[in-house]
DNA sequence: ATAGATACCTCGCCTGTCAAGGTATATTTT
DNA sequence: AAAATATACCTTGACAGGCGAGGTATCTAT
């Protein structure tokens, strides 16, 4: 990975979350979008990718259930809820936010 | 504050080089140039500023300073070194970088 | 006198990241 | 047939940065 993880954090929830807006998914396939998104500039370490799923699942904006695989790896996917949307939307508005006065300091 | 601590964290290091870039300064004075340029909606709060002064010395990438103040509370001014120069056109890279990896997965 | 602004500092908690380890199934290579 | 690789999940514990809470000292305004 050649993003500083610092620079990442605070937009992995928020990065999760776009992808499960598109559709359900499930844990390796969000990394292998997002490696492929960006020319595998970045990635979402396991354990991170994980311990963000918990979290997103405690604040109730995913909701999950296994896969029906019969051949194959077992896959738990995820749903995103209502709530996880407007939290989607105001994530999105935090980075605008966050963005412009970032830029605006390193002149 | 209203940014969202984790959306500054990785920039605080790059925003100070940015203030001592332009001219020498001091804590107090750099959390305030900070305020008014973003119209108070972000604050390097003191223990993260301190923190983060002996984090850039400790990685010469600034010097230090007594002020010469012959009243008033004494101040300890910071100064960018040339290495400091360097990682900050480094960071300002990354972080133009990173920003446009995160947009693009934000759709 | 008291409050508030200026100016510095430390300690210890909290949270997110991730290295390292693990499990299990299917496919491809040797 | 065995080994390697890809798919797919998970936990534990260490680490680093942010910051609440506490502290010190000086000057100015009420």
């Amino acid at each position: 990975m050649s993003i500083a993880s610092d620079l990442l954090r605070g937009n992995t929830d928020t990065i999760i979350l776009a992808s499960l807006a598109n559709h359900d998914s499930y844990g390796y396939l969000i990394n292998k979008e997002i490696m492929a998104k960006t020319d595998s500039q970045m990635e979402l370490k396991d354990a991170t990718l994980y311990s963000a799923f918990r979290r997103l699942e405690k604040e109730g904006l995913v909701s999950t259930y296994w896969g029906d695989e019969e051949v194959g790896a077992r896959r738990r996917y995820y749903s995103i809820t209502d709530k996880g949307r407007e939290q989607y939307e105001q994530n999105k508005a935090d980075w605008q936010k966050a963005k412009a006065m970032i830029d605006s300091l390193l002149v």
